[in-house]
Parts: C-alpha cells; sequence; structure tokens
DNA sequence: CACTCGTGGGG
DNA sequence: TCCCCAAGAGT
C-alpha cells in the first residue's frame, strides 16, 4: 500500500530537512548510537558541541570502552541525565565483549544493551543500518497525535499504544533512513508544540486536528501535579589555600556519580546544621558562615539549597573516607559539576566568572 | 504504572 | 517568576 502520508513527507524533507547535522556525516552505527543517546529529553543545538568533542575523544566502539568511567562522566558535565553516560559506557563494554565489537543489526539484540530502548534501537537500525523499524520520539508523538487527532496524554500507557500502531503503519518499506529524519523534522520545524506552521505542512490536507481547528489540544497535556519543597545543605568546605572539598555522589540519584559540594542528609533540619555536620564529617563546625541560600526548580520538585562555608585546619580529618578529594576551585569547575554546584562556588568567588 | 533523572529554552 | 517540555529509558 502506496501511504501518500510517507511520500508526502519524503517530498517535503528532500527540500526543506535538515540534512547538515554533525551526526549526518559518517553516518556509522556508533555515531548514530551516541548522538541518539544524547539526543534523549535534549535539543539539537545543546547536544551538537557535545557531540562534537565526545567524537574526538571517543571517536568508536573500543575506544569508549577503554575509557575510565569518569572520563566519559567528565565529557558529560553539563548534558544532564548522567545515567545515560554510565549506559553509554557500560553498553560499550558489553558491544565488545558479547558482540565482537559490531553492533547487532537487530531489534532485540539492540534493545538489550544498557540505556537503549525501542525507539532508540529502531533509529540505529532505520539510520544506521537502513533497515525498516519505527521510532516514536517526541517529535512523532506530536505530529501522529494531531494528524489522527488521538485524545489522551502519551505518558499514559494507551495513549502511547496507540500512538506506536499510527507510527508503524505509516512507516514506509523504502527510504527507512530518510522517512525516519523526515518524520523528526517536521515535528522540529513545521509540527513545532506551540503555533505550528500549518500553512507549509505537507500533510495538512489530511490532518484531523487541522480540519478541526484544534492543533492546540493534541497531543493531551501531563496532569498537572505539585511540586514539594525539598531542602538541602551543600557544605563549601574550604581549607587555607582556598581549596575546595569535593566528594563523589553515588552512581544514582541525582547528579549520579558527579563530584559536588558534600551535601548534608535533607533529612536534618536546617537549625541544627552544626551537630549534623559534626555527625556526618567528625570535626567541628559550630561556627560555620552562611552564604546566601537559593532555590532551584527540577523537574519535579523545588529544591531550596542552603550553602555553608566552613574552613578546615586539617584536611585528614575529612578526606580519609575515600569519597572525598580535595581539588583546586579552578579544577572544580572542569569536573562534573552541575548548575547549582557551579553557581555556589562561582556566587563565593570575589569575580564572577563563566556565567553567561 | 508511577516515579526518577537535568539542563536550557519558550510562552 | 513559573510552568511545560525536549531525538526516553530504567527502576
Amino acid at each position: 500500500m502506496s501511504d501518500s502520508f510517507a511520500r508526502k513527507l519524503l517530498a517535503w524533507y528532500d527540500k526543506n530537512g535538515r540534512h547538515d547535522l554533525p551526526w549526518h556525516h559518517d553516518r556509522n552505527p556508533y555515531r548514530v548510537w551516541v548522538s541518539e543517546i544524547m539526543l534523549q529529553q535534549t535539543q539539537v543545538t545543546t547536544v551538537i558541541p557535545y557531540f562534537e568533542a565526545f567524537m574526538r575523544r571517543f571517536p568508536n566502539v573500543a575506544a569508549l570502552a577503554e575509557a575510565p568511567v569518569d572520563d566519559v562522566l567528565s565529557h558529560w558535565s553539563g548534558l544532564g541525565y548522567y545515567a545515560r553516560a554510565r549506559n553509554l559506557h557500560k553498553a560499550a563494554k558489553q558491544i565488545v565483549s558479547d558482540h565482537g565489537g559490531e553492533f547487532p543489526a537487530d531489534q532485540e539484540q539492540l534493545e538489550s544493551l544498557t540505556g537503549i530502548g525501542r525507539s532508540t534501537a529502531a533509529a540505529i537500525l532505520a539510520q544506521a543500518f537502513q533497515t525498516r523499524a519505527t521510532i516514536l520520539d517526541g517529535n512523532v508523538k506530536r505530529v501522529l497525535a494531531r494528524y489522527h487527532a488521538v485524545p489522551g496524554w502519551p505518558g499514559k500507557t494507551s495513549v502511547l499504544n496507540r500512538l506506536w500502531k499510527c507510527a508503524e503503519q505509516h512507516t514506509p518499506e523504502e527510504r527507512i533512513r530518510d522517512y525516519t529524519q523526515a518524520i523528526m523534522d517536521l515535528g522540529a520545524m513545521v509540527c513545532t508544540r506551540s503555533r505550528p506552521a500549518c500553512d507549509v505542512c505537507p500533510l495538512n490536507s489530511d490532518c484531523e486536528a487541522k480540519a478541526r481547528g484544534e492543533q492546540k489540544l493534541y497531543p493531551g497535556s501531563k496532569p498537572k501535579k505539585e511540586k514539594p519543597e525539598k531542602t538541602t545543605w551543600m557544605l563549601i568546605l574550604e581549607d587555607r589555600e582556598g581549596r575546595i572539598l569535593l566528594e563523589r555522589r553515588p552512581p544514582s540519584g541525582i547528579w549520579g556519580g558527579l563530584w559536588s559540594l558534600p551535601e548534608l542528609d535533607p533529612a536534618y533540619q536546617p537549625e541544627e546544621l552544626p551537630d549534623a555536620c559534626e555527625q556526618a564529617y567528625g570535626y567541628d563546625c559550630s561556627q560555620p558562615e552562611l552564604a546566601d541560600g537559593f532555590r532551584h526548580t527540577f523537574s519535579h520538585y523545588h529544591l531550596h539549597i542552603q550553602p555553608a562555608r566552613l574552613n578546615v585546619a586539617n584536611t585528614s580529618q575529612v578526606a580519609d573516607n575515600g569519597n572525598h578529594q580535595w581539588v583546586y576551585r579552578d579544577e572544580a569547575l572542569t569536573l562534573g559539576l552541575p548548575a547549582p554546584i557551579r553557581t555556589i562556588l562561582t556566587s563565593s568567588q570575589s569575580s564572577p566568572q563563566e556565567q553567561t
């Protein structure tokens, strides 16, 4: 069956699509894979410089598998969702050990690799192997929800399953690589979340939402929930030379695997800082100098971060548990420090830098 | 299934 | 300032 959906889409793509993104050149499975992981929940313009630096440092699967995980994490610093970096590294080792260093050209085997799900596996198949497979990312969800007027929030399983069926029905037999790129480009450039450019859309004559004048209703919006307010203490431990003590965070959870300021258990009440600090780190901190706290909004909660500046006389007091390390302030800025922590460090300096 | 992970951009 | 959300996947 010659679905006019794919035909019209491809004709539009040939003239108007994005053909010059960094991962479009030298399109091998490794480059497609890394780009797909980086692009998960992350915008193209953010990814581009990270992708290029990552490829210079880890040009192929073997290089990635051999590298220390810290090296991988530092190249991810600032991108967010750091589990992606740990999973990427783990999967590289799996590919070397279980697949002889070559990507499997098979949906099921790809999905068995850590960090590769249904949509990413399909993207690798379509773009690197030119094998028919169906993707469903945020762009495709939006295009299809409008085209077929699929009601409901795509985060809900029933809605998601409907969209997967739509996506599979439209997937053509020919030009699968171009089609996969085309439907994402349409979502990113024409069928945008706000103010879609329906007048230049190649599918506008068949779009159900457009026919009803209800583009704004699709896709259905997420049910809103109240974000809880959390409070935590982050300690700026400083020695006489101005070095700051950083702590390696556990591999899971927020900023997993990155170096950050030591954080007190959020269960401690702010009023109890000195006691809590002494329990956690075993030294006197009865007279901390408190900097101004600030509030940072995360996806699912608000976090009130309260920094406490402490001068530490003897570094061995706190650096002996294997999870702590002294680094210079300048080095700290180049490690895996996420935005709120960078803010704390820079705001504690006399000359703010690295702020744009 | 609901929840978690992050950072930057747009309305 | 505050909200939603973006080339999703793991738990």
